[in-house]
DNA sequence: TGGCATAACTTGTAATGACAAGATGCCGCG
DNA sequence: CGCGGCATCTTGTCATTACAAGTTATGCCA
């Protein structure tokens, strides 16, 4: 049968209205169809463009706002955000990236690669349902033939699958997802702490249990902001740093 | 006239409902009224309990999820988060800064403040001659009066002076810096690593020796690019996460 | 006693309606 | 011409209602 040529969102599928409509809008604001610092439609004119209600609009509103992607004015509308390359403040690099071109070498022991079923932690990281499959993948990497570092990796199946039979030993998963994947990557939230060496940490890293290890927590995301990896990585205290630099941000937004 | 022993929330006030709301259920997270794993009333209960609607209540809790200090499980409620404070990093923001604007309650009592020749260390990373004078400030830092930093500052005598009869104890060394000096800040250059409780930081943050620690070195630069402030921050590893976002630097801007 | 259906909770999604409050242009009045 | 006020846009807040969907305990039935 026939469908009109404006789009049409679903209101018994699978993914709720709201997620349909952020979607939809993500990608125009991603393609150009809304391009930066332009004003978007009205509230109203969404609702009536795709028969939704002002409750929907907002609710998909206001998840591209946590996304960034957007901002709005009280009485004024609500607008596209400047692109992503003026907001950069540090650049997402790969651990083998980064220190491989500072003249180290950098070699990866792949200790498991398997396909399990997301925990609920895993699951609501990525954004899946939990028991959905996923790629587990738990390395150690020596630097100067020194560990310094475990990582335990969860990646969602269907991409994982591409990745299966890819170099992990010498290549960041980052690299082979943009390359090899045409996955672009886009940001990753970090949560830093510390915490004491168990068992497990004791081994991989063959340090003193009770040593001090940096614990990471990255969710790296895709360019459209979809999570695509869920990491935990552990870091030698005593071998490693991390490095970042800040900028000071002048207005509040 | 007589006001219900129950907390009253205002329609007229100043502020809107939800975040009357969302502060006082945020008040009784922290003081412990709603203690770490603990469910939180239902909906249909604050609904009750404070006369107002659920889109109110959603609004409410739903800003608290996105704080971390709650999470949700549908079917089953909505309970409280495992405390960890933690700071986030996307911009470059003071301790208090970043922990008042989320509800904390930080006090800081300083240890020290002198004025000292520099050392070797100090004279590097802040660009002046070894010897020159620089205050050196010892802080610790109290969240909810637990101790959870430990932080040695430097700054340049001549920049220092001007913040000697500051009110260190309430603001960030970074706001008094831009408000009272006119110093604006630029950006900051991060290192972080995990290090082992000395005696120094078991009596400071009134932790057990050998416990885990975040450490950060951090040098924060004027607009200029010069170099004004040099700090060394040791958090709790149990009780602070750094968080931060970062972003993938597609080309050259 | 074991297991399944169900009732009674919970949060999630969605529509509709209403008014408040900020922004902006238009128009008439001085 | 200038300016105040109003109409009319916008987003922000809030109530009410309804149903969907996940969770759990209860109790009936075999």
């Amino acid at each position: 049968m026939q469908s009109k040529s404006k789009l049409q969102l679903v209101s018994g599928a699978p993914t709720p209205l709201y997620t349909q409509l952020k979607d939809l809008l993500r990608g125009r604001i991603l393609d150009g169809t809304y391009p930066p610092h332009s004003r978007m439609p009205s509230e109203h004119e969404l609702c009536a463009s795709f028969g939704v209600s002002r409750i929907t609009v907002r609710q998909a509103l206001g998840d591209l706002q946590k996304e960034g992607l957007i901002f709005r004015i009280h009485g004024k509308g609500t607008f596209v955000s400047r692109p992503k390359a003026f907001q950069n403040v540090t650049s997402l690099q790969g651990f083998a990236e980064a220190m491989s071109s500072m003249g180290y070498e950098i070699i990866n022991r792949v200790l498991d690669f398997s396909f399990v079923p997301a925990d609920a932690r895993v699951a609501a990281r990525l954004d899946i349902a939990e028991g959905d499959e996923v790629a587990a993948i738990r390395r150690v990497r020596l630097l100067n033939r020194e560990p310094v570092s475990l990582e335990l990796t969860w990646i969602p199946s269907p991409l994982a699958r591409r990745l299966e039979h890819a170099d992990l030993v010498t290549r960041d998963v980052f690299l082979i997802l943009e390359n090899d994947c045409e996955t672009p990557l886009g940001h990753a939230d970090l949560a830093i702490d510390a915490v004491l060496a168990d068992d497990e940490l004791t081994e991989a890293l063959r340090i003193e249990e009770g040593a001090p290890v940096l614990r990471i927590e990255r969710l790296t995301h895709d360019a459209a902001g979809r999570p695509i990896d869920f990491e935990y990585l552990y870091f030698r205290g005593d071998a490693f740093q991390y490095r970042l630099r800040t900028d000071r941000q002048r207005n509040g937004a």
